[in-house]
DNA sequence: ATCGTTGCAAAGCCTTTGCATTCAC
DNA sequence: GTGAATGCAAAGGCTTTGCAACGAT
C-alpha cells in the first residue's frame, strides 16, 4: 500500500465518515486536509496551519485543530507525540504496514521502519502479561549525523 | 541488581553529583528523595509532593519539581512521559536490566518488562539507519482486565 | 557573609473550549 | 431556516522560571 494508495484511501474514508457523521464539507476543511494529504509528513498543528493559510489566510488554528481531530476520529490520521511535546499528524497506515520512528535528536528528522519480529514479540509479551493491547509506541532516539538536515551544533 | 541495590547505588550516585556540583544538603531534598526512593512507583511530581508533604508539611511544588530535575540530571531518576500527560519518575537502572513498560488505559496499572531480543534487533535496525541511539521508549497500551485494579467502567 | 535553595506566584507552552457569527445543506 | 463550523479569545493542564526571603556552609 503505497502513499498514493492511501492518499485515496484516507478520501474514502473521510468521506464516509463525514457523511455518517452529519459533518459539513466547507472550504477550510478542504484545504486543511488537502495540504496534510499533499505534505506526506509528521506534520505540527502549527506546520498544518501554515500549510493551510497559503491556501486561505483567513483559516484560523481552533479549525485546523479541530479538523484534525476530526481526521483522527475517522481514523484517517494517526497523532503522534514525540518528545519535543507537540503533538505530530501522519497519515494513518489503514491496518496496513504498522510502522514506528527513529528520531533524530539533532536536526529532528523522522525516519519510519517496520520490523515484523519486534511485532511478534511484542505481542507474545503482552500475551505473557495478559493484556489486550490496544495500541504501541516504539521510538528510537538518536543522532542521524553526518547527514543531519541542518547542523544546529 | 535488585531495588535495595539500585537505592544504594541511587544514594552514592547522588552524593556525589551533589558534591561534584555545589548542590546542599537540605531537609526538602532529604524528604523528597527519601518519599523516591521508598516508593519504587512511577511517581508523577503531585504524588511525590504529597508524599513529600506527609513528612514536611511546607513542601512546595516547585522545591519537588527542582529536586527531580536535579535527580534526573544526576543520573538517579528517569523521567518517563507516558500518553496521560504528566512525567512520572522512576528510580534509574544505572545501565543495567534496562526495562520498558506495558501501561493498561483502564486502570493505570504500570508494568515493567524487558526483552533482550527486541532490544538487539532495535540496535540493528539503528545501525542499518546508521543512527547513534542515545535512548528509546517502547510502550504497549491495553487492558489488564480482568484484574484492572479499579473498575471505572 | 556568600551563594545556593525555597516557596509563591506568575509566566510559558501547547491543547482544548465557550461563544457569537457565519455558512452549508 | 437550522444546526454545524469558524475564528477569536479565553481557559486548562502541566511545566518552568523570576524573585524576595531563607538557610547551609
Amino acid at each position: 500500500m503505497n502513499q498514493d494508495e492511501r492518499r485515496l484511501r484516507g478520501r474514502h474514508v473521510l468521506a464516509e465518515y463525514m457523511t455518517r457523521h452529519g459533518k459539513r464539507n466547507t472550504r477550510q476543511r478542504d484545504v486543511i486536509v488537502d495540504a496534510f494529504l499533499d505534505a506526506e509528513g509528521h506534520l505540527t498543528l502549527n506546520e498544518l496551519l501554515a500549510l493551510a493559510q497559503t491556501g486561505d489566510p483567513g483559516i484560523g488554528f481552533a479549525t485546523v485543530y479541530r479538523t484534525m481531530k476530526m481526521l483522527s476520529d475517522a481514523g484517517v490520521a494517526d497523532e503522534r507525540r514525540f518528545d519535543e511535546g507537540q503533538t505530530r499528524y501522519e497519515l494513518a497506515d489503514f491496518g496496513h504496514d504498522h510502522h514506528d520512528h527513529i528520531i533524530c535528536t539533532r536536526c529532528g528528522k523522522i525516519i519510519e521502519f517496520e520490523d515484523d519480529e519486534i511485532e511478534r514479540l511484542q505481542a507474545a509479551i503482552a500475551e505473557r502479561f495478559g493484556i489486550r493491547v490496544t495500541h504501541h509506541r516504539h521510538e528510537i532516539y538518536g543522532e542521524c549525523m553526518p547527514d543531519c538536515e541542518s547542523h544546529p551544533e
